[in-house]
DNA sequence: CAAAGTGCATAAAAGATTCATATAAAATAG
DNA sequence: CTATTTTATATGAATCTTTTATGCACTTTG
């Protein structure tokens, strides 16, 4: 019976557990950096040396907060500075040894966090989340190219206070 | 060749999979409020009306943090603070129909763009998920959990710059 | 009833993010 | 080749969030 077509509401059963769990996950998260500051340096590791105004868009803060949040990294230590020779006016942000290593480490914990988790399943789900891994993976990478949106509204305004 | 025990390193690929979808997910969170304020909507709508300090300690801020964010969103219409008979010092938060309605579209909109990018998986890896489904909903529920640590460091210090 | 404890609010200070604007360099028009 | 426009980043003022320290009101205990 393998095959079959799947339910007609499977994604939005998928979606809401998913949610459910990502929404969860954002409780857990290392408090010891600022959400942007740390999505930065993944995009760094991940990508390579960037511009600042690459970074802000990518990260979806604006320019001079990027400027702001990249001086505070690399008093840190975590990134340096550098010049682009090729266009003078551009400052190329990569990562230090010290950043990569950052990075390294708390993407480590999350996985760490996960795998604990998945270690309280029984062995069928594990099994069934095995089975399903190439869909997640599918998933990721689905969710990376979704924020190339068509290009609009900049950003919602905000609602309330933050 | 159903029920094979799981790879031994099963939980760790998973965890990694988890952690991925769950850091990309991060950065598409809706930024018209802060991710604390969303959070406390969302802790209201699950347990009903909480006391202030019972807030804070659920979202992982001060007293006085939640006591300032509570005045928000009271002055956005989105809470409503009364005060309990049985105990006059508390301020007992509860949410209003606006809040509960916030609170609904922010989920549905999450769990939609979700389930969008499952529409555009493969049928065979709907099939996997929808499969993985209870692993899912037991994953979060160990998630939530997990939460419940024994007491003790109320809070990692912050690193760097947020 | 007095002393100690609990729950919440306020004040002051520090950080982070935003918009608006300024500066510098590069690309382009004439 | 010079002037104008565009692009990349930095800076400043304002706002928002969160923290620590503190105070007040109420409750509980002895």
């Amino acid at each position: 019976m393998s095959h079959q077509d799947p339910a007609p509401d499977a994604p939005a059963a998928i979606g809401s557990a998913l949610y459910g769990l990502a929404t969860r996950a954002v409780r857990r998260l290392p408090r010891d950096m600022s959400l942007t500051s740390a999505a930065t340096l993944a995009t760094l590791d991940k990508t390579g040396p960037r511009r600042i105004t690459d970074l802000a868009a990518a990260e979806g803060v604006t320019q001079p907060a990027m400027t702001v949040l990249v001086r505070g990294m690399e008093e840190s230590g975590l990134v340096e500075r550098t010049g682009d020779p090729s266009d003078r006016r551009v400052t190329l942000v990569c990562l230090t040894e010290a950043g990569a290593s950052y990075v390294r480490t708390r993407r480590q914990a999350g996985v760490d966090a996960y795998a604990r988790l998945v270690e309280g399943l029984t062995d069928d789900e594990v099994e069934a989340l095995a089975a399903a891994l190439p869909a997640l993976l599918h998933l990721a990478e689905l969710e990376s190219h979704a924020g190339a949106e068509p290009e609009q509204s900049p950003r919602p305004k905000r609602r309330t206070s933050r």
